[in-house]
DNA sequence: CGCGCTGGGTTGATACGTCAACCAGCGGGT
DNA sequence: ACCCGCTGGTTGACGTATCAACCCAGCGCG
């Protein structure tokens, strides 16, 4: 029976992408959840926080971050306004520009340093160990073809 | 070089992680910005749009709309009271119960029968077609099993 | 009968994300 | 020197998410 349209009769295809749906959201929020539960930590705050450590002196540009993130200008600075606040951060005049430096105060260092662990712990658990080696491999591989054909429609779209 | 911690040196399994967690942000904000330009619709208005034309007369109690989404029952009735204001959908008394349904309206029908043809579309195009058939079986049975790790790991931290 | 409990649903406060407007240095042209 | 525009960054307003508190109908029990 034709139905007036996509209604219903979802295809095989379809029942794997809701698979997929389901998974990243309830993976990402699990993960969020622990995060915060455990370390009052942000999903946002702890990347901002673990791109600040990953830098080799615990202090990157605006711009560094804004890059490494890909997050909008704005976004990135409501958050670091508020992770002031709590003291994670502190904005401070850099050398050269003019432009202010963002830099990973103490606590927010041994914030970040409890965390990760049983961050990396869980992902293991429920992600990397889940799957082994080689599925884990392809999965990884099938997610870069999705980046790239991701990336290509984005340059058409940008191009209109 | 033994570092003091996990920092820097990440194994081949947190890199593929990494590209993960990066596609699923990426296609994401990607779906989301299209139906949100094209049609002006919330990824949320979308997912509440979508169960409600999937169910049968248009309109079901909002415990069932709970259960399908997994939202909390806060941020379901948030949603129902800006997309009432938006007229996409209404509150109507039940029959049965002393609890309201929430009905589809014929605008919020009309909306996302437009949307939904683009949405699957583009599913299609950026993810379904990118990996064949095969890779998208494989890829979902992974994620099928994620799934299911995850929900042992919940039930476990529910008899906390 | 009345009392308290439970569970569905709403409300309010606050944190977060996005968009558009704005502000400040710095080129570059005339 | 002046204006102009660009880029990097901040601000405000608004929509959205989460948490806790609340409201209220039904129900069990004394």
């Amino acid at each position: 029976m034709v139905v007036m349209g996509w209604e219903q009769d979802l295809g095989e295809a379809d029942r794997m992408w809701r698979t997929y749906i389901e998974m990243s959201k309830h993976l990402g929020s699990h993960l969020q959840q622990h995060v915060q539960r455990d370390y009052e930590l942000s999903a946002a705050d702890f990347e901002v926080l673990v791109r600040l450590a990953e830098s080799a002196d615990r202090r990157m540009p605006v711009a560094q971050l804004a890059a490494a993130t890909q997050w909008e200008k704005s976004r990135l600075s409501h958050q670091l306004t508020r992770m002031a606040q709590r003291g994670l951060v502190e904005r401070v005049d850099s050398d050269h520009r003019r432009y202010p430096d963002v830099l990973l105060t103490d606590k927010g260092h041994a914030a970040i340093n409890k965390a990760v662990p049983a961050h990396t712990e869980m992902v293991h658990a429920l992600f990397i160990d889940v799957l082994g080696p080689e599925r884990l491999a392809s999965f990884a591989e099938a997610c870069a073809d999705v980046l790239r054909a991701l990336d290509l429609h984005r340059e058409q779209d940008c191009s209109l």
